[in-house]
DNA sequence: CTCCAATACTTGATTCATTCAAGAAAATGG
DNA sequence: CCATTTTCTTGAATGAATCAAGTATTGGAG
């Protein structure tokens, strides 16, 4: 797990100022992987209790533009964050609880996919979501099957 | 393009019982792929003034679960809906207009594609959205790059 | 054809994630 | 330490989507 101190040279080698949210909530989406604003917020009031929500809205959105994180958002979910960014990995969620885990990518850079007809548009990432049920939903329902 | 029949075959099929709404909104998608549900209420409206947004809600959410219609919602966009189904194709989205294309999907059976590591999860969907800029946005602007 | 039960729709209010706006506070460079 | 810029706080607003209660319509049974 990153210090603190790696959390600032982040920040500093970003080019963005390093104030105590930014740090907070980096800590947090380290500590809580694909974890919605809402628990974030949560977790950096444990050790900032006087941060707005605001500021913690503004501080993903300028972490998430420098490249720190990576916002995802799987259908029917609301805004989530990583961490784990520059390795082009790929994401499963569970079709029953919305649990998600993450998938390594075989090639490793983007675009790793390539379409059969791009349709004129320039590519540059391929983003997958695979969709399944995670161990859990499994064990509770084996029987039931996911709706298509 | 399907006609009226068409679609009250589809609902019969698909067990839901026949209303104007339905038949209005199916026409709808079916004319506007990729349509967000505002401006399917708008296309609903030309031909049923008096329908409420609610029914709307409704009727895209009963197609959705009946199978008839497709609900996607890439990043940053509220969700829209397309009427082609089945066939497993993917999309490719314009990172500055939000332009969605459709792409076909080289294999056309779910799961078209496999995880490395699948985490212990029963897959049984891999979704792809290609992100990329869009011929328009290409012409206007051909020496910016998209953010990352 | 008529009636009944189930389903779908209308109306109106509500929720909740996210954004906007204006002013106060803090961070970096000089 | 000061000035400028950026960030944060406070409080309100937006807007997609959902909830709830009552009315209307559908499709099958009689």
């Amino acid at each position: 797990m990153p210090t603190t101190a790696d959390f600032e040279r982040m920040l500093r080698g970003a080019a963005l100022r390093v104030t105590r949210p930014r740090l907070a909530v980096l800590s947090a989406v380290h500590d809580l992987p694909h974890a919605d604003t809402d628990s974030i917020i949560n977790a950096v009031r444990k050790t900032l209790p006087d941060v707005s929500h605001q500021a913690v809205y503004d501080v993903l959105r300028a972490l998430t533009n420098a490249g720190l994180l990576r916002r995802i958002q799987p259908l029917g979910s609301v805004a989530r964050y990583e961490a784990r960014v520059g390795d082009n990995h790929h994401h499963v969620v569970c079709r029953m609880c919305g649990a998600i885990a993450d998938v390594d990518c075989a090639v490793g850079e983007k675009p790793c996919l390539t379409a059969v007809d791009d349709a004129g548009y320039e590519i540059d990432e391929a983003e997958v979501i695979y969709w399944g049920r995670c161990p859990k939903c499994r064990a509770k329902e084996p029987a039931s099957q996911p709706r298509q």
